[in-house]
DNA sequence: ACACACTAACTATGTGCATAGATAGTTAGT
DNA sequence: ACTAACTATCTATGCACATAGTTAGTGTGT
């Protein structure tokens, strides 16, 4: 259901093909939801027979042809349904914290490599959500500048306001994460330390310690 | 591939029964991995077929017969194996954010309660982890207790770290998630100010405001 | 003229998981 | 003796998603 309403918010901007909605979710809009492309062109057929969307065919250089999908009154009703429904949470399923409470299993060097690419991982995604702040911000981000075309000027406070807002939730969250990955390594090193490998330990197995992407 | 991890490491510290696993995945355990029966015993199938576990059949009252499932050696390979990789980190998607960043369409009042629920819910985790850190404090988690038996004293303090660690981790972002869902509000507060149902708005929708779980 | 990257779209297979429901035996309480 | 709750297991359907591969047209550079 997400996905969909993922696809709605994008098209309510403007018209778009499969593979346009399919770079969107690979860069930018990417950073908060994420879909392949062979999800996307089903769902978007699927759409398109519930209603909620019209695909019309357009020329494509000389013999080309693809297919731009537009939003129906029915699919900005849907998109409003879905945003005024209140989500349910669905039960804890995550992986690395499954991990982290059996750690004492894994040799100490693995449980350094895993909780390294755990603040690396955060890290990264630190970086590019703070780059998407750093955008809206400066007036620089695309798709906001092309959804505040769409709106009256009273309401791009509001549309600005809870984008910074969402992107500012995830670069804590990225902080939390990154600050628990540190305190496990902490840990290691403090109940390992008569053990091998503690501090002297030099090259972490996979990947250099501060890439700054 | 983490269910499998999950029922090995609960398997590790004994035996138990299709059902065993999955009360567990209902109850403690569950507050950090949860799986539907419908999804456990046709996977011990597969592990047993794969040489992880041996089942042996058991009488249960007079005619009643259930299925006990012991780890092999095979097992506890595989879960090594496991603790010693580094898992792979998946995209983006995550429904709140999604709905987050869009929330200039919803109703303020759907906006407030989306929000709010949010708040419950990492609420509600919330005290449920702080429970289990209470437990691990006071030597009263059932589940570490058994574990802690199969193990050397010398090991004890590492087994109990990793889990205190863990709940730790998952009250942090518990936290985290609250605050994010309160700045939310009180943004949506001032966005709307002028509009209708500010602070005077008296019972919101969906739940009472401060349920204790 | 050809190679190559990109645009555009589709298909196929398999896993993970939710939801729902079926069957059968057991134990405890009235 | 009855029934309700619990134990134990299994099946079926469908969605979401990952991974991988296919087909065909376009535009650019050498």
């Amino acid at each position: 259901m997400s996905l969909r309403a993922a696809l709605l918010a994008l098209l309510t901007v403007e018209p778009m093909t499969g593979y346009d909605l399919y770079k969107q979710f690979e860069s930018s809009v990417g950073y908060v939801w994420h879909a392949p492309d062979s999800q996307i062109y089903p769902e978007l057929r699927k759409m398109e027979k519930d209603g909620l969307l019209v695909g019309r065919e357009v020329p494509w250089g000389q013999r080309g042809r693809k297919t731009e999908y537009h939003v129906t009154e029915a699919g900005i009703a849907a998109f409003r349904d879905w945003m005024n429904s209140t989500l349910e949470y669905s039960r804890e399923r995550d992986p690395m914290h499954l991990k982290a409470a059996y750690l004492e299993w894994a040799e100490p060097e693995a449980a350094r490599r895993q909780l390294h690419a755990h603040e690396e991982h955060y890290q990264a995604r630190k970086a590019q959500w703070e780059e998407k702040i750093r955008e809206i911000d400066t007036g620089n981000s695309e798709m906001l500048n092309r959804r505040l075309a769409t709106l009256p000027a009273g309401e791009h406070r509001a549309a600005t306001a809870f984008k910074r807002f969402t992107y500012q939730g995830l670069v804590a969250r990225a902080e939390q994460e990154i600050q628990w990955a540190r305190q496990g390594l902490a840990l290691v090193d403090e109940l390992y330390e008569d053990w091998g490998a503690p501090a002297v330990s030099a090259p972490p197995p996979q990947r250099d310690p501060r890439t700054p992407l």
